[in-house]
RNA sequence: GCUGCUAUAGUGUAGUCCGGCCAAUCAUGCGGGCCUUUCACGCCCGCGACUGGGGUUCGAAUCCCCAUAGCAGCACCA
């Protein structure tokens, strides 16, 4: 018993301590609505995910969507539905468009304190004073003048780019990035889908306030938001508010997929792509319909962890901890790629069962029927080196050539024979019983055939031996379309 | 350029805070073997790393300095 607990107390402590998160945590993840999640999220999603698990508490899914020129109202629902498969625990759901109000409520009180004020200086004529070190002249009015003009900014009073709301920081800072950077700023157009506003506040604004209105305790996130932290804690000394802990994890690549979202949605209009779950794409929904598996995907993101040196993400690494999951319930069928069909002289017909998993007999069998002619994958015919083979589950054949030509003649049903003379095993089916299989591959579509039982797999992921693992993505009349997952 | 951050095998990661138990962990990958009616799974063996140079110290992956490399930010984006 006691072995048992501390197994599962390792197990649990595969990342580091968070510091201050011993009575429970509340986290966040904050995505952006413009397009499904990508493997990127994952790690945010899932680090977050790990935590929560680990201390107790909430975590909350805040959608930010405060900029509608980066709003896709589809990703909303994408964005939900893609964290449900992931498998997260979501306590709290929170929209920043449904919340400006508060944001203004607060940016009032902000200018109250002397903590922001308006400036109606042209964006150009700022950015030179900043780089110089110097007070905008918009800096030094009153309480009340910031007032008079924070309130004509919410009444229509200006039209875009005429004024916006700046948080009073330090103009000597030698980080140009931090000095009075905005918090506000007013957009004629375009219209926001989910709400009618005129100013909107910008994320370094609406995130201190969220993260404090909804008693976000420690924060994980990328390092490119290593300036926005710095930037926040302005907001939080000017309110006086408690700071949350954060953790910024470093840079990932990832390669052989696409992940830019403008990208994704230039190539599904002009049909490179056949839509987001296209699995040329890195997003979660096209991983999906490769067979990934949710818990996949959230162990190889813990794997990494929440170091901040930068990394490559690694296919392989996903890949094992796929198969960890995939391998035990993956019925086994054949495939033939590339069939070519062949009639083996002297061989008796006969009926054979083979497991459809080879460490499970309960689950059953598969039955193939042997009446002469078979097909298996033209390359294995092709091997000229090769005088004998084993039709898995079924019987040996040599294999004699003449003049190139390929002569298979039946050679007994000995497995030790096949053995002795290290002949390969390989996959084969019946002419008479098979249907056709497209296996589709990041590189390609495949052409083939596989067995008719597959047609009952359809959704799940299932071996083909010798192959590699698939999902079975449509069963119609013209035959089995199948997801290449990997080896 | 400015402001920061980081540097452990092919990849990811532990160890770095509080120097010795690290001739450096685990996983993945690769090579070999066993098992096996799959080139899967499982098991065994092997390969492979502390960026470089100084310094402090009896002792440095760990602390300090310099160099080099990489990354992030420098938006009225998030």
């Amino acid at each position: 018993m006691f072995a048992a607990l501390s197994e599962k107390h390792e197990h649990k402590k595969v990342l580091p301590d968070l510091e201050g998160a011993e009575n429970g945590v509340v986290m966040r993840f904050a995505p952006n609505p413009s397009g499904p999640l990508h493997i990127g999220h994952a790690r945010a999603a899932a680090l977050n995910d790990a935590y929560i698990k680990q201390y107790g508490g909430r975590y909350i899914l805040r959608i930010e969507d405060t900029d509608p020129k980066r709003v896709d109202p589809e990703a909303y629902e994408m964005v939900v539905e893609d964290l449900k498969w992931l498998g997260l625990g979501i306590t709290d759901t929170v929209t920043q468009s449904d919340r400006l109000h508060l944001y203004y409520e607060l940016c009032t009180q902000l200018i109250g304190r002397g903590g922001a004020y308006v400036c109606t200086c042209d964006n150009e004529q700022f950015k030179e004073l900043k780089n110089k070190k110097i007070a905008c002249p918009c800096r030094d009015q009153s309480v009340e003048t910031n007032f008079v003009l924070w309130d004509k900014m919410l009444t229509h009073g200006f039209k875009e780019g005429e004024a916006s709301v700046r948080i009073k920081t330090d103009l000597l800072h030698p980080d140009p990035a931090m000095r009075d950077f905005p918090a506000f700023r007013i957009l004629d157009a375009p219209a926001h889908p989910k709400v009618i506003a005129h100013v909107y506040p910008l994320m370094n604004f609406s995130v201190v306030a969220d993260d404090h209105l909804l008693g976000v305790t420690h924060v994980i996130r990328g390092k490119d938001h290593i300036a926005n932290t710095r930037r926040q804690r302005y907001i939080y000394d000017h309110f006086g508010w408690k700071v949350p802990v954060y953790r910024h994890y470093g840079r990932m690549g990832i390669e052989g997929v696409v992940l830019s979202t403008s990208q994704m949605r230039l190539g599904i209009n002009d049909g490179t792509y056949t839509g987001w779950d296209d699995i040329r794409l890195g997003t979660l929904r096209a991983l999906a319909r490769r067979g990934i598996s949710p818990e996949a995907v959230r162990n190889a993101m813990l794997a990494i962890g929440i170091g901040d040196t930068d990394i490559s993400f690694s296919w392989d690494n996903l890949y094992a901890e796929n198969r960890k999951i995939v391998d035990p319930v993956a019925n086994r069928y054949f495939f033939v790629a590339d069939p070519v069909t062949i009639v083996i002289h002297a061989a008796p017909h006969l009926t054979t069962h083979a497991l459809l998993h080879p460490a499970d007999e309960k689950r059953g069998v598969r039955t193939l029927v042997f009446t002469g002619a078979v097909s298996i994958p033209a390359a294995e015919l092709e091997r000229k080196d090769r005088a004998m083979f084993r039709l898995k589950d079924l019987f040996n054949v040599t294999v004699e050539r003449d003049r190139g030509r390929p002569h298979l003649t039946y050679a007994g049903d000995s497995l030790a024979d096949a053995r002795a003379a290290k002949a390969p095993i390989i996959q084969w089916l019946p002419v008479a019983d098979q249907i056709p299989c497209t296996l589709r591959t990041q590189e390609g579509d495949i052409a083939g055939v596989c067995e008719p039982a597959v047609r009952s797999e359809l959704g799940k992921v299932i071996q083909f031996e010798r192959v590699g693992f698939v999902k079975i993505d449509a069963v119609n009349d013209s035959g089995i379309v199948a997801y290449y997952t990997h080896k």
